[in-house]
DNA sequence: GTGAGATTGTGAAAAACTTAACGACTTAGT
DNA sequence: ACTAAGTCGTTAAGTTTTTCACAATCTCAC
């Protein structure tokens, strides 16, 4: 299916979505043209950085103009499979759970949140930002073959148990909220977002690195 | 005050608060002595990296044994200034907003959310998660030589026009959940944590990056 | 057309980070 | 006391990522 061209460092993989919702607001706003210059004061990135990242997809630009804009849009949206829409299932409608259930994410986006999961019967039933509420025993039964990627953002003290279901249900990706470093197969790829250490990171940075001639971190960052 | 040791790289800076919570963790269940290879099948860290990240701070473990846990937790108490609190400020009490005040952040935290802000005036002169919530225009007056850190979850239009007044204020971190890349002075440091692009980064590596022979990615940024 | 100015794409160097490997030391069992 | 097993701390190697710096090329105003 998908020929690896398997040449793009990682580090540049992560900053592809971001590079993407950049050009589209500047498509929106009807510009035409942009340089690596001005793409970095916008992207926060270093412009060699940026045109590095660009050439590992070839020569997108031209010497002496920049990047046309359209065009750029338009290679990253086959790039990033932006056409074909991930489905995505959601586990723990709380705060953090919905607020992302109303996230927008259609907009710009290559994924859709199709089901949400909670165990509080209040919920059961609703639709919180337009995406249905079952309850978390039907989990199984709705995560088809469709679904590939879940979002969890359940107390971490559930996390590894549901985290053993999806994977089970055959998600291959899962996002994962809570403070709990999940294991799971190494077929399955999981993304860790702590929320308490990045606020702890940022206060240790701010504390031990001279806060005069620094530069921004990006977190994940891994950010 | 505080003597820059300077050495430590910014990766094993942002993997400390990771591993100082395991070890409370440990700790908390009686466990008197770890090994760098338990801690690395906890923390989802490679063992040598933590011996190495460990060994900035000095020879904390013992050859043969592994690490004292409740030493190895007094040491990072203090190296991560757990016993001196900062000051948070968080701004947009939506979703995602009430969704941090919520999390106990005293708990093995060293920082504390101390003002929320909001415009919506049915919110203001309550409390959430136990933070009063003020109005967004006392701000300034709110945020005085205390308040070094502030948290961003409004919505992205609103994100540089705060960012700046925070700045102003004299917050010098700022931890950013908007999608809007804010410009700030030199001295203030800024991580952005982007939802839509770490679900966006997850499905781009699950499609593709060999799927089977492939260890987990640290968000964050980073990132 | 021409030339001054802009900007890319990339080779090469540097920096940052991770991992392997192992000597040295510790523990614990006998 | 001796030994086998375990584990650290670190040197060195490897990998990944960033950055510099500049030839090649293009644009645009005149």
């Amino acid at each position: 299916m998908h020929i690896e061209q398997q040449k793009i460092p990682q580090a540049t993989a992560k900053r592809l979505p971001l590079y993407y919702r950049f050009l589209n607001n500047l498509y929106n706003q009807g510009k035409m043209r942009v340089s690596s210059k001005e793409l970095s004061e916008a992207v926060k990135v270093d412009s060699a950085t940026i045109r590095r990242d660009f050439s590992y997809f070839g020569a997108l630009g031209k010497k002496g103009y920049g990047y046309n804009v359209e065009y750029l849009l338009s290679f990253f949206r086959k790039t990033l499979d932006q056409d074909e829409t991930t489905k995505v299932a959601l586990i723990g409608v709380g705060n953090l759970g919905t607020a992302f259930l109303h996230y927008n994410f259609m907009k710009n986006n290559n994924t859709k949140i199709q089901f949400a999961f909670d165990t509080n019967e209040g919920k059961i039933g609703t639709e919180v930002g337009g995406v249905p509420v079952a309850h978390i025993d039907d989990l199984e039964e709705k995560i088809g073959e469709d679904i590939s990627v879940a979002i969890l953002t359940v107390p971490s003290s559930a996390a590894q148990g549901i985290a053993d279901r999806l994977v089970k249900a055959g998600v291959s990706g899962i996002l994962n909220f809570t403070p709990a470093r999940i294991t799971v197969p190494d077929h399955v790829r999981v993304h860790h977002i702590d929320l308490a250490v990045e606020l702890q990171a940022l206060v240790y940075f701010l504390k031990h690195y001279p806060l005069d001639v620094e530069e921004n971190i990006e977190s994940d960052e891994e950010d």
